[in-house]
DNA sequence: GCCCAGGTGGGTA
DNA sequence: TACCCACATGGG
């Protein structure tokens, strides 16, 4: 498997060549990304964190301080802003209450520990855990995406019933814990799907991980 | 007008 | 466990 895993790695990345992710200028931008990008395209999460910065709201602190409809107005071109602004406020009430607000002492958690914490906020699931693990805490922690599913389920890697730890597990027994290679991997993945397998697209033909198709004739969606 | 985008939580059977 | 729904903008 990890061979396979390789593979597809290496022709992504020689069809579509490094994807510079995750974009951001701090660790907290790459959070507060993470959770404004559930389930929207990341053009209105740019739009978003661009008012946030405007408003001089983005960091942990003044975050905290802001009510939530003044945050929900900020990042309103995102979709569910009411949601995601409680969203927000979840995640900078655990930072304040349990590590005075540094980013770092929550940071400083062992990965399984620090994935528990964050899926303890509300808002906070699994890929947006590992979305914020590897991104903005830089330890090799791999993201699950509807991408990923998706092109893996077509390369008849995975089950369409696959669980989430199961599929990051799979994943992370077979490829070693690099934070470089996993960010790149989950990148690709994305750029790949945006372009080929997206939802009602039938299976990839004349697509660079053709030749690693293990399933003759892919069901569509 | 329609589809869908770098999901999650809550409710029901 | 397995579905189903709410959330509710904006670009192609």
């Amino acid at each position: 498997m990890k061979k396979r895993l390789l593979e597809i790695y290496r022709n992504l990345l020689a069809a579509y060549g490094a994807q510079a992710w995750w974009p951001g200028e701090s660790p907290f931008e790459v959070i507060v990304g993470a959770i404004l990008t559930q389930g929207v395209a990341w053009v209105n999460v740019e739009k978003a964190i661009a008012a946030l910065k405007g408003a001089r709201l983005l960091s942990p602190d003044r975050l905290a301080q802001a009510p939530v409809e003044t945050i929900a107005d900020l990042i309103r071109p995102c979709l569910y802003y009411n949601e995601k602004a409680k969203k927000l406020k979840a995640f900078t009430s655990l930072l304040q209450d349990r590590y005075s607000s540094d980013l770092f002492s929550l940071f400083a958690l062992e990965i399984p520990c620090l994935r528990q914490e964050l899926l303890s906020v509300w808002g906070i699931g699994e890929e947006t855990a590992d979305a914020i693990i590897l991104y903005a805490a830089n330890k090799p922690s791999f993201v699950i995406d509807a991408y990923t599913r998706r092109i893996f389920q077509r390369l008849g890697i995975i089950d369409e019933k696959a669980t989430y730890a199961a599929v990051r597990t799979l994943v992370m027994t077979s490829l070693p814990a690099d934070v470089p290679l996993y960010s790149e991997y989950h990148a690709l993945l994305v750029r790949h799907g945006k372009t080929r397998c997206r939802r009602r697209n039938p299976a990839c033909h004349d697509c660079p991980l053709s030749a690693l198709c293990l399933v003759s004739d892919v069901a569509v969606g």
